[in-house]
Order: C-alpha cells, then structure tokens, then sequence
DNA sequence: TAAATACTAGACTAAATGGTCAAGTTTTGT
DNA sequence: ACAAAACTTGACCATTTAGTCTAGTATTTA
C-alpha cells in the first residue's frame, strides 16, 4: 500500500501494453487502419516491433481493443437525462462533455472519425444497434421537451449531429484550426469556445445559457 | 459541333485520366494516402494497374492532383464578400454552397479531412498561408460587420469553424448519420438541413434568416 | 532456490505493394 | 495510307509489410 509498492505494483506488461497503446492510437488517428503500420507504433512506444505482436495478436486486434476503449469513451451524463430534466443544464453539459473529450483524447475522436469515414467496418452490428437505440431515445426525450414547449421546433437528430460536428472539429481538425489562429488551444481557449457553443446550440433551440457557461 | 463530333472530341485518354481521378478519390476518401492502393483504385476504374500509372507518374502524383482539384473547390462567392454586403444574406449563402459540396462531393470532403486529420504533409506552405491570409480577410470583414453593429460580438474564427464543422459533418460521417436516421439523405434532406443550419448559425450571430432558408 | 512464467529481440518468411519494362495495339494527324 | 503518337497490358522487380520462430533473459512464484 505504500507508495513504492505501488509503484512496483504496475508490472512492466501493463506499462508496456499502455505504452502500446498510446503510440497505437496516435499512428491509427493520424494514418486510419490500413495506412497505420505496426513498426511505426513500435517505433513510437519505443519497443522492438516483435514485442507489439507479443502483448496484441495482430495489428487488429490492436486496433479493437483501442476502438473499444473509445467507444466507451462517448458515455456521458446525457444518455440517463430525461425529460423531468432540465434541457439548458443537460444540453450545454453534453456540449461541454464533447469539447472536453476533443481537449484531452484529440487522438481517439479522430481514430473514430476515421472509422466512420472508412464506413465504419469495425463497428459491428451489436454497436450500431445500440447506437441506433441511445439515438432513438435522446430524439424521443428532446420531443418531449419540445412538445413541452421548452425547446423550439426542431429535428433532433440535426440537433445532435451539430452538436457532435462543431465540437468533435476541434479534435479532429486542430491542424487546420491551429495553422488559421496561428496558435495552439490552450485549456482557457477552450473554455471560451464550449462557451462560445454551448450559446449558439442553446440559442438556436430557444434556451437561455446556463450562469456557468457564460 | 454536331452531338456525334462533340461525342467523339472526349478523347479516350481524357475519359480513363477521369474514370481514374474519380475511382482514386473514392479509395483516398476512404483509406487515405498510405492506406489507399494503387491496385484498388485501378479495380475500381475497371483499368489495369499499369493503366494508372501510365495516365498519372506515382500514386503521390495522382494524389496531388487530386488534393489541387479539391482546393479549388472552396472557393466562394464569400471570399470576394466585404462589410457593405449583407452579412445574412452573405454567410446563408456560403453555408447553403458548403451543404451543396458536402452532397455533391462528399468524397472530396473526406480526402481533404483525411489530409488535415493525417497532419496536412502535402498542403505546401504556399497554400497554408494563402488559406491563412483568406482567413484574416474573412475575420476582418466579420469585425467590421460586429463593429457596424449588425452581427452580435462573437470570434469570427470559432464562428467560420462552426460553419465548417457543421457542414462537412454531412459529408464526411455520412456513414454515421444514414446509420442512425435510418436512411440515406436525399436532396430534399439536405435542403432542409441546410435551413436548420442557416437559421442556427444566422440566429446565433444575431442575424434574421433570409426569406430563402425559411 | 528452482522451476515456471513473462518478457525481449534478432533473424526470417510469405505476401502485398508501388513501380518498371518491353512488346504490343489503337488512334491521330498529314 | 502511313508514320508518329497515344494507349494497353502481362511479366517482372525491389521494397515494404504483417506476422513467425527461436533462443534467449528477466521476473515471479512456490
């Protein structure tokens, strides 16, 4: 228990499989499955390429086993809400969940996008239908809300897309939105654009923006 | 000039150089540059693998090719736009031609998020600082706009990247988005998306939606 | 401490890949 | 009609790639 044990405590096949795993999700965001090559994430975790294949199978099963670990990434306060909730605190938590997820994890939002864009052939049935059913859901409790009057009219289903789209960008396309303001985000820079998004996507459905977010 | 003479001027080079431009930016949208194979995109041009390369030096050529052809595409009545334009009337316009791309091109979107998400290697400094010196023309105008009083205060940067982020969604996580509407967008989707994206974007920036997009 | 287990790592292999070559056929310009 | 230019294509090559094999060295466990 004490802080050497600890410290002894992560044994060198768990910090070797982190290290792995960490280069692994850098070369797969930058260069997608296909593109990615094993000797380069060796490279990149400083390990000999036979090792990779010692503690993962195969280049894909490397690649499962991060996809997995993203998807449970996407887990948010927003899936419980419901319709007893109220709509401006959960949705500019939900937007400042995703900013924050592009903040820390830049590399799996865009590991996932690129397995979307390559038509998401790893995402087996059994994901896409309980993706399909979380959506059902959420459109079903944004209705409510709508029906209740505390939203305008709208599809919720181009509510959320924008909600992933505008926050997901800043991982995604960082290159770009650093190159165009000829500086880095910082962590207050970020703060101010979950801010700035959470009064546009609030704004637009008729909500007023919750103190904390101003 | 008769249909027969004009039939015959497409010459056969001129057809295969775009049956492989076109197969080529399907298998880049989908596997990106390292990922894509040569022999693939041959498959899928119905031509044999020599064939490509007799029409295009190496697969990086006829990946540059590609990427220039995409780069053109951005171009818009909006960079020409200044503040004694309408700024509603100005930034529906420029969101409803990116919707437009996003339908018409969507594999172009995907390439060119592939290139910057891949770390942008081959869009030379020439072109970043083109797109960089188009951005502080674009920002500026936008500050004058904020200044006259016709747009509410907001960072010109975070609202561009909102519009980007909004409208390539469609584009490049099409895959996603059929997924969970449970059906494709046709182009009557894609006009009504793009009303409810002009009226988020227009009534965020404190702008009245054109008659147009309503 | 000894045996078992976990880990390391160079040499290697089979398949895939980008690209070349050379020997043709077809099309075009005169 | 005929030569030049444009196009086609299978055979081939050098390199890269994911993955294996084997022979070890640490580390843990009893």
């Amino acid at each position: 228990m004490c802080a050497s044990k600890n410290y002894k405590e992560i044994s060198i096949g768990e910090l070797n499989r982190s290290k792995i795993l960490n280069a692994a999700e850098k070369e797969f965001a930058l260069h997608g499955f296909k593109g990615a090559r094993v000797q380069q994430i060796a490279d990149r975790a400083e390990l000999p390429k036979t090792n990779v294949l010692y503690y993962f199978k195969s280049k894909e099963s490397l690649y499962l086993a991060l996809l997995e670990d993203i998807l449970r990434l996407w887990n948010s306060r927003f899936d419980e809400a419901t319709v007893s909730d109220d709509p401006a605190e959960v949705l500019a938590q939900y937007i400042a969940d995703k900013m924050e997820i592009s903040r820390c994890r830049p590399d799996a939002s865009k590991m996932f996008a690129l397995e979307i864009i390559n038509g998401a052939p790893n995402l087996d049935k059994f994901f896409k239908d309980q993706h399909a059913s979380w959506m059902a859901g959420r459109v079903d409790v944004i209705k409510q809300w709508i029906d209740q009057g505390k939203l305008t009219a709208t599809d919720p289903h181009y509510l959320l897309f924008n909600i992933w789209a505008t926050s997901q960008h800043y991982a995604d396309f960082s290159i770009q939105i650093n190159e165009l303001r000829g500086k880095s985000m910082t962590q207050t820079d970020f703060a101010e654009a979950t801010n700035n998004l959470v009064k546009l996507i609030l704004t637009g459905c008729g909500l007023s923006v919750p103190t904390e977010f101003e």
